[in-house]
DNA sequence: AAATATAAACTTGTATACACTTACAAAATC
DNA sequence: GATTTTGTAAGTGTATACAAGTTTATATTT
């Protein structure tokens, strides 16, 4: 653990044990806490100011989700990332977006090319300010409107549960994606032409082609951060 | 509740929060705890011979997993079902099988319609004996042998996760389906020939139709039981 | 010096007690 | 009679204490 002293600021209008599985979800997958770090439950008890009881609650959520791993009597520790979850993360996630833009495109519920745009220019902009973390959260919320126009609840969901594992290697080199803005901008907008062309084949190779990008990273990640690898 | 008296017998090899996980989600698949059925963590505990803090853990985890409702200081129910979840865990089980196949047609691994054929034999005798729980947990398997057959660990339980929910409409009407034991099994022949062949498209378009059969029961179950939807 | 036995610390698993919220019913008030 | 208030029970959320296993350090023996 590397936690800087002062108290992360928990507000009480939800559950404690949810509170600290946001806060935890949110520090691994930016890589503040870094994988095989070892996180004991009475530290973070500590560290929060609560008893072990919620925090467990909150590890076992995470461990369900694949963030850390506990192993009883020994630990309970940050996983750490592997070239075949990356790619499986990266296949079933392909996997459900072809299957959503697809959808979609065969059947746009009323408004949804506006929505596109919205989120599309907001986030234009967090490039020009070159924001990468504000031009994360919105790509999120790009591909959570394309999932939630399907009529469906819990699919953007698990679209984004595999996303934040990508996540995780995508930002140990953040320096490396900041140049790769206009790149993912573009293809962006070219998934939007398709729904609007009503055209699913476009769609789909249009999806296909942004969700084959993880593999850049992919090819450097290991060999640069042995450490953080099985 | 509705539980008959005597203990489930809980072998100790395992956590005690995981084994009760196990039992109730088969329990609640199999339609033994019906939806929207009151399950107090007391009574479990109780019936368990436990105490709360293990029950707790096997709740939130079928709470997060969709099984079960946990409303704070209300109580834990069993979730009740709805159209658009089961189309929604239809739609989301359709696009990763499909995307599996697919990459298993054009990539085999060796020895892969050996185990389908093994799988398939086990559940045509399965069948032939009229035992709907036997020939129920064989489909799990020829899917989980495709899954596997990736190469990637983590999309069998994905997908076997998705096909729960179905599972629970499935069990709705248990009688009904016995009647389709040789579709089942005739679509898989069809599957496994595809993948034999080494034709992504036959294999495509094989999956699609086994997908969606349960739009059959679907047409019948919500007016049949409607106290069992929302 | 190296290997082994022993003890202490560390960490998760479980049990129990209490706090807090909600629901419901009965009594009091208008 | 309708509405508000109040008291009790039911149920989950959290804190604390203890149990059991694992690791690490230390002492002991070879």
């Amino acid at each position: 653990m590397s936690f800087e002293s002062g108290n992360p600021q928990i507000a009480f209008n939800r559950s404690t044990s949810e509170q600290i599985f946001d806060y935890l979800r949110d520090e691994i997958i930016r890589m503040d806490l870094l994988p095989g770090e070892k996180i004991p439950e009475n530290l973070l008890a500590e560290k929060f100011g609560v008893s072990r009881t919620p925090v467990r609650a909150a590890l076992a959520e995470l461990s369900s989700k694949g963030f850390v791993e506990i192993r009883p009597q020994r630990g309970t520790f940050v996983t750490k990332l592997s070239i075949n979850l990356i790619l499986e993360a990266r296949f079933i996630r392909e996997a459900l977006e072809v299957a959503v833009v697809c959808h979609v495109a065969e059947n746009p519920p009323p408004g949804i090319i506006d929505k596109c745009e919205e989120v599309f220019s907001e986030q234009a902009d967090s490039a020009k300010a070159g924001d990468p973390l504000k031009f994360q959260r919105l790509d999120d919320k790009f591909h959570a409107v394309l999932a939630d126009a399907t009529g469906f609840n819990r699919i953007s969901k698990v679209i984004e549960a595999e996303k934040a594992h990508m996540d995780r290697v995508r930002n140990l080199s953040l320096m490396e994606f900041s140049g790769q803005y206009d790149h993912v901008l573009e293809q962006h907008r070219v998934i939007i032409s398709a729904i609007q062309a009503g055209s699913s084949d476009k769609a789909k190779v249009a999806m296909e082609t942004h969700m084959r990008d993880v593999f850049t990273i992919l090819n450097v990640a290991p060999e640069k951060h042995p450490e953080y690898f099985y």
